[in-house]
This record gives C-alpha cells, sequence and structure tokens, in this order.
DNA sequence: TGTATTGTTATACTAATAGTATAACAGCCC
DNA sequence: GGGCTGTTATACTATTAGTATAACAATACA
C-alpha cells in the first residue's frame, strides 16, 4: 500500500487511512473487487498497531466503502454501496461552513474558494469540459 | 453574546466560540473596535468554564481577529489584521481536500459541491452579481 | 491613590480519545 | 486440521477537553 501517513499530524492516523484510501478510489487506484492488505499486514508495513488500522477499516466499512470478510478480508465496494444522499450532503454543508466562513471573512474572494475547489477537484479527476465524475 | 454552542458536539467548545466569532464577523454584526464580553461574564451566560472561553479568545488574538488588553477587554481588529496570505491558502486547500475528495468520491457532481459553496457563502454575505466581499 | 475589573498564569482534577500491546476467539479457505 | 482472516477483550500510556480554585498583574476610573 501507498498510503501516505503523517505520524506527527494532529489528524488521527485511522482518519488519514480513511482518507487516502477514500482518495486511492477517487483516483481509480482502487476499484470495486480490490483487496486490501490484511490489519496486521499493513500494521508491519506501517509500523502502526494493528487496532488503529482496523479502525479506520471499520470507519470506510460503516460508511459503505468496504466490504470485510472473516478469511476473504477486506474488499473494495462499488459506487452503488457509498453514494452520497441528501442526509450527507447536509453534514457536507456542516463541515464545509467554518472553512469557508473563515476564508471569507479573511478576504479570500469568491472566485479564489471556487478555484481552490477546482484545483482539488482536478487533482483527482480528468478535467472534461461539461461533463463529470461518474 | 448571541453565540450558538453545540455542548453535545464533538468539536471543541472553544472551537465553536471561534468559529462563531468568525461568523459574527463575516455577517458584520461584529465590526472593527466592538468589544467582547469578558472571560468571566461569558462564562457565566454560556454556563461554561472561564479557561474554555479563554482558550477560544486566544486563537482568535492569535490569528489576527481580536486584541486583548488587560482591563479594556477584548476588542475586533480591522481587516487588515487578518487578511489572508499565501500560507493561509495552502491550509484552505489542504483543509478542504479530504472533504471534497470524499464528496467527489460518494458521487457528487462539481456544480452540485459549487453549489453547496455558493449557499454557504450566500448565508453570510449579499449576492452582488459579479461583486464581491471588501 | 485606591479599587475593582480585566486578562493571565498556575495547579489539580475528571473524562474522553488516540494509540499501543497482548491475547484469545471465530469463521473459513486450502 | 492448519493457518490466515477479522473480531473482541483487556490493560496501559499519553494527550486533550473541560472544570474548578486561586492568585497575580495591568489599568481605567472614581
Amino acid at each position: 500500500m501507498f498510503l501516505e501517513i503523517n505520524l506527527e499530524s494532529e489528524i488521527p492516523i485511522y482518519t488519514q487511512i480513511r482518507n487516502e484510501i477514500i482518495k486511492g478510489i477517487a483516483l481509480g487506484q482502487l476499484v470495486e473487487g480490490d483487496g486490501l492488505p490484511s490489519v496486521r499486514q499493513m500494521a508491519i508495513d506501517m509500523g502502526i498497531n494493528m487496532h488503529t488500522i482496523n479502525k479506520g477499516y471499520n470507519f470506510l466499512k460503516q460508511e459503505g466503502f468496504l466490504s470485510i470478510h472473516r478469511r476473504k478480508g477486506v474488499v473494495v465496494n462499488g459506487p452503488d454501496k457509498y453514494r452520497y444522499n441528501a442526509a450527507f450532503l447536509e453534514i457536507l454543508t456542516e463541515n464545509l461552513s467554518p472553512i469557508i466562513i473563515e476564508a471569507y471573512t479573511r478576504g479570500v474572494r469568491t472566485d479564489t474558494i471556487e478555484r481552490v475547489i477546482k484545483k482539488i477537484l482536478l487533482s483527482v479527476s480528468v478535467p472534461v469540459e461539461g461533463g463529470d465524475h461518474d
């Protein structure tokens, strides 16, 4: 696995694992049916405790990104398992609000904010005029 | 003070205080020179410990939003004291990335994400076609 | 000049969370 | 049946959030 984890970050390790795997799915590096390393193996690879990995995997399982089987291990789900709904859009708004409002208050103009958003989206997708993901 | 604080939230109280005051500045409810309640008074009003308020105030002080004097109390700064710079834009990108990437991965289309952003900005500013803040 | 109010600092305590460390349990493919 | 999987339980350390007192230091103001 090629997860970029920063042990010094204030962001919990299991959260970083979660975010990196979601990013891997966004980039197409992880697709439906792909298997992930076992909690023990990844723990060894990353020099991190097994339970921390397991915690990250379980968040992703609960959110629909992964399926977990006793012996088969951890497998990436298809998009239908983690497609967004109205509730997600509400949480998204709640999470974005303080960040966006701070930027606005600090004088970042609307078009600059949108440029930042576009840059992030471009880092994870192929730009297609008028087109989109899925 | 009219800060909306949720004691049950996973977000630390002092962070909520910080965000609410920044929001107050964005809305124009707090402008340069305005005084805020003393740490003791606000602690009483909100039923929260003095140190928690103080922690929130000090974050805002360190970030340039507030000035704090021994006896005069806490005062809102002018925009020049908290205007963004290049470093802020980098942190902004870092903070937005996992949220935006997750939304994208879950199938939220680019224009939907931008609609959410616009909704947040509208909640805090007066819509002006082609114009902007400041 | 006092005095009261301000933010500040120090100390101590509880509760919750992150992370580590072992160990054992249970499903299941080969 | 052996070995690998995720799972669960327990225990421990470190850090953070929040509370609770108390005292200190600057300073506006009567």
